[in-house]
DNA sequence: AGTCTGACTAGTA
DNA sequence: CTACTAGCCAGAC
């Protein structure tokens, strides 16, 4: 199996656990990986998840702040914002809201 | 082989 | 408050 780098694998891993209804950022992930300086790689790993792991729920990714950055890199903007609502987030501008309480902080919730 | 970019974040001025 | 810098890893040119 040609394998890619650990840290993708991780960030896949992680991403895939993350339940329904629920959200994370990429700095989380990344600090559940290795170093929270590395979020860009997540954003980055995720950028190719399509091909790589097209099963990722990648909609669930998103900036520290709630808001929906790479919704343009889906198939379509509006994707990414219809999944979320569609799982019983709100999703209002791009950005989620009430945040805080979606957030699924996989160094918490994911403790061994 | 070297350079630049990218779905990011935190810190400093 | 805003603007800029540094750090991280992988891929594309």
């Amino acid at each position: 199996m040609d394998e890619k780098s650990n840290f993708m694998e991780s960030v896949y891993a992680i991403v895939a656990r993350i339940p329904k209804g629920r959200v994370t950022t990429y700095g989380h992930i990344a600090q559940a990986v290795g170093s929270k300086k590395s979020a860009r790689i997540v954003g980055w790993a995720l950028n190719h998840s399509h091909v790589s792991t097209p099963d990722l729920p990648a909609h669930r990714v998103v900036n520290r702040v709630g808001l929906l950055t790479g919704r343009h890199n889906f198939a379509t903007p509006d994707e990414m914002q219809i999944r979320l609502e569609s799982e019983g987030i709100m999703v209002e501008d791009h950005q989620i809201q009430n945040f805080s309480t979606y957030l699924w902080d996989p160094n918490i919730e994911l403790t061994p």
